[in-house]
DNA sequence: GCTTTATATTGCAATATTACGATTAATATT
DNA sequence: AATATTAATCGTAATATTGCAATATAAAGC
């Protein structure tokens, strides 16, 4: 079916998956880690750094947009991508909570 | 083509990616929420729990292995599949790096 | 050995993802 | 106005994912 059943999971659950899921290609952290580095970046910067072609990386910037995981400002001829504050600060929580309720306290198998 | 160039990239990025992609998924993070939860976890309990049928809940699990999130060791006629504490820790360090090499300071955009 | 129980595998259909060339739209520059 | 630059979109091909029914496998109990 390829239809993922997002009806029989909870709100938590499916908000988290679809923002790792963004974030899970290389390219895609590859960009976000570039946002990062110079605060502010353009995306002709990534075509040429990265190995993909420019249709590609304008794809990925559009997905990362989707997640609400970048945001995004017309900057003349060009567009300005950063990070969206909000959304990081939500990851970082949602994650935090998820990845730290495992304590590997006893070792069962 | 459908085929992610990961000779471009990194071994890190590659590797971040893949764990994200394992656990991107509904089923598969309430998988692991619940495993976490009863610190030992039997397939079968999944199955009737979540709504999904024994054969999705299987491969979700089989994922989960491949990416060496869980392990799972026969106990009798059941599996037991717990964390594994390894493959967790370095999830843990590896986007705790990522997602913390993000500062707010400048909104650029 | 046969049956039950628990999980894995196979095969398939529907849909999604990745990547790119070609084209388009919008702004800058000449 | 004509041209160049930048990024988005469209169309397409190749491959991956999701989900399930059906079947296979493996161990336990009879």
């Amino acid at each position: 079916m390829g239809l993922t059943k997002t009806e029989i999971f909870t709100e938590e659950q499916n908000q988290l998956s679809t923002l790792l899921k963004a974030m899970a290609h290389p390219a895609r952290i590859a960009i976000l880690q570039r946002i990062i580095l110079s605060n502010t970046c353009i995306c002709g910067d990534l075509v040429g750094e990265l190995g993909l072609a420019q249709a590609t990386i304008s794809q990925h910037l559009k997905e990362l947009k989707n997640a609400g995981i970048i945001q995004g400002t017309i900057e003349g001829v060009s567009v300005c991508y950063c990070i969206n504050p909000k959304t990081w600060k939500l990851l970082e929580e949602q994650l935090g909570t998820f990845l730290g309720s495992y304590k590997g306290e006893t070792s069962c198998c």
